[in-house]
DNA sequence: AAAGATTGAAATTTCAATCTTG
DNA sequence: CAAGATTGAAATTTCAATCTTT
């Protein structure tokens, strides 16, 4: 092994890694570009039920759980700070959209129930927000979309 | 085709529509949450050189880019409105990451150039974005990286 | 009139400090 | 003291109105 050998071992090398590093960038810059599109496609559309992407979230959030949640779980899950959601519940609640309940096995909690009101509203948006997902269906056949499933929820555990 | 074997088969439908349906929820409540959750994480790390997401992202715009960029046109890679790139514009001049000019051949333009202490600090923040690279190095193969990146990709096009 | 940018106000998110219960 | 939530202030993002140039 000479040194020129060796050296164009390294430059080569180097290439590679450069290559490598530079595409993931682009996927970093990729996944906050997409996300901030689908947000800004699905608030466009979900205006029409005056209702942000962030509280049209908590509300599929607390059906899909079944049961009413405590603030901090619903900041883990949409990845946000706790204050966020007790504001965010203020102004959900406001429109009578969930209510707090007491946690009366430990009286630190305040738990988010929704209401009948609030199952409405998020029908209704599940049904707009159908527009989006047709973008979906037409563009993506159904191993990409569960190629796309598999590797963002592995990213989401990765970056729990 | 008796009354009851329409019924059968049309439920059967109904429940792999439901199915996709489904999976196309949780993709788009997936695309939201991994993107928060990698935006928190470059977040924390970036607030070590005291640069947001966001700014670290324009900066990298015009790096790759290679010249001075209209602000409208940095909104619209970002994916953001344009008052919010104008002041995202002055808060990053006022530490003398970027400066505006002119061009000349349409006045109404104003373009973002990055400055040399912008290429400094963007290049500092690159290598402390190298530990979200790692994670993503360490948890998805090669081949998974180019799925990701085709398919965000064109997920970008999509809903561009 | 349309395109590009800015301004100031409103809404949302984050941060630090505080309060209550375990 | 730790966990959970709230409060008020600060930072960021969005919205509507305005200004200049094409």
């Amino acid at each position: 092994l000479t040194i020129s050998t060796f050296l164009l071992y390294t430059s080569h090398m180097n290439k590679i890694i450069g290559e490598e590093d530079a595409k993931l960038t682009r996927l970093l810059g990729l996944l906050y570009r997409t996300e901030r599109t689908a947000e800004s496609r699905v608030n466009g559309l979900l205006q029409a039920v005056d209702l942000t992407c962030a509280q049209h979230h908590v509300l599929q959030l607390l059906i899909s759980v079944g049961e009413p949640l405590p603030l901090g779980q619903i900041a883990e899950n949409l990845h946000t700070v706790r204050s966020n959601i007790t504001q965010m519940v203020d102004r959900l609640a406001a429109e009578g959209l969930v209510t707090r309940i007491f946690d009366p096995t430990d009286r630190r909690r305040v738990l988010a129930q929704i209401t009948e009101e609030g199952r409405r509203r998020s029908e209704t948006a599940a049904q707009v927000e159908n527009q989006v997902k047709q973008d979906l269906l037409v563009h993506f056949s159904p191993e990409e979309r569960d190629q796309l499933l598999t590797l963002l929820s592995r990213l989401e555990k990765v970056w729990k």
